[in-house]
DNA sequence: GTTGAGCGTT
């Protein structure tokens, strides 16, 4: 099981510490990670939050994903393997 | 506005 969740569809105000502050209220957040692009430093629009257990990972999906957070739905899922 | 980095190879 993965406890490693992908946030997609985000304000581009939202930062690192509001993601974890979302997701700890349907668990444990282990990490939370706003991604900016490494090349310009701006925002990208998406980031990724970990878990302390799957089921709180599952839980936080369903209970996020699809959320309107600052006018935009929100995208949350499963995260892919780190290539693309 | 959509799936992370940096470095040689899961």
């Amino acid at each position: 099981m993965s406890t490693n969740i992908y946030v997609g569809n985000l304000t581009f105000d939202t930062d690192s510490r509001r993601l974890e502050g979302l997701f700890a209220e349907h668990g444990t957040v282990t990490k939370a990670q706003v991604i900016t692009d490494r090349d310009t430093g701006r925002s990208r629009g998406f980031g990724f939050v970990e878990m302390d257990s799957p089921e709180s990972a599952q839980k936080a999906i369903s209970a996020l994903d699809g959320k309107d957070l600052g006018g935009r739905q929100l995208t949350v899922n499963l995260a892919k393997e780190r290539s693309r």
